[in-house]
DNA sequence: AACGTGAAGCGAGGTTTGAT
DNA sequence: ATCAAACCTCGCTTCACGTT
């Protein structure tokens, strides 16, 4: 593969935004122009690439305010070329700067978090001053945005349950040991009495528990799935005969997250 | 219309013994 | 061999809506 590093792209981006007309381009369209000059596929860096641009754009524009009696000169040069930028439309890289909203892949979060009613989604277009000015509006927007605006509330309306095949099918490239649960917890002090730590992960903790029942032979004779509790235990479950599967529903109150 | 992205649902993961 | 039960969070999948 023609792997590209940063450097050419970028002098590749610069190229097409030279041409380009910057009211209708998108990082999107630059891509694409990418992928054809280059034939391959950069799907995997269309994050870098819409950093380029957008970065590019930046530039450009503080550029463009800066020197602007300069550009006046080469306005007079070119004749054509500043047309997009006189003074009744401003530059207005919006497509481009719209376009990256996602700077922030922490999507996890499952909460509502404040129904913030996309308040200033709808910012209109009032604002039309100069170049600066627009790139700072789209970015306060772009964070606006990425902050949380989306608080759309759709009817659940789930496909069919799609008959999975239980267990025996592991594999999903889940790392194991990342869970909460089996990161370590803090244990209440009795339960920390119990399994001689005050740090232990859930499923550790019900390891323990299991060693401990054997060791003080707690097993039910009649029935092996209940235990009957110690006083050390009965403390903790707060119950004399306590069903082994269930003990984590006792233990959590005994377990919460180490911080 | 196609594509991009946030929201929400649901399964997996770890432990154990007993029942099917 | 597989499922059951109890706990809880992460991550994958699917859907709906916004943008181009």
């Amino acid at each position: 593969m023609a792997e590209m590093n940063k450097s050419e792209l970028r002098r590749s981006i610069g190229e097409i935004l030279k041409g380009a007309d910057l009211s209708s381009l998108s990082s999107k369209k630059v891509r694409k122009q990418l992928e054809e000059k280059y034939e391959v596929d950069l799907t995997e860096r269309k994050k870098e690439i819409d950093e380029i641009v957008m970065d590019m754009i930046t530039n450009s524009s503080q550029t463009e305010s800066q020197t602007e009696t300069e550009e006046e000169k080469v306005v007079e040069q070119n004749g054509t070329k500043q047309e997009s930028s006189s003074d009744d439309e401003a530059p207005d890289p919006e497509p481009v700067a719209k376009k990256k909203k996602t700077a922030t892949p922490a999507r996890k979060n499952t909460k509502p978090s404040t129904p913030s009613k996309n308040s200033s989604e709808d910012e209109d277009d009032d604002d039309d001053d100069d170049g600066v000015d627009d790139e700072k509006l789209a970015k306060k927007l772009q964070e606006e945005e990425s902050a949380g605006r989306r608080t759309r509330t759709r009817a659940v309306k789930r496909n069919p349950p799609k008959a999975k095949p239980k267990s025996t099918e592991k594999k999903k490239g889940s790392k194991p040991g990342q869970s909460r649960y089996s990161k370590p917890c803090q244990l209440s002090p009795d339960l920390a009495a119990i399994v001689g730590t005050d740090k232990l992960p859930r499923k550790d903790v019900v390891k323990r528990m299991w060693e401990i029942v054997k060791e003080r032979k707690l097993e039910d004779p009649k029935n092996r799935q209940f235990m009957v509790c110690d006083e050390e235990m009965q403390k903790l479950f707060g119950r004399k005969r306590v069903r082994t599967f269930g003990m984590m529903k006792y233990l959590n109150t005994h377990i919460w997250d180490a911080n």
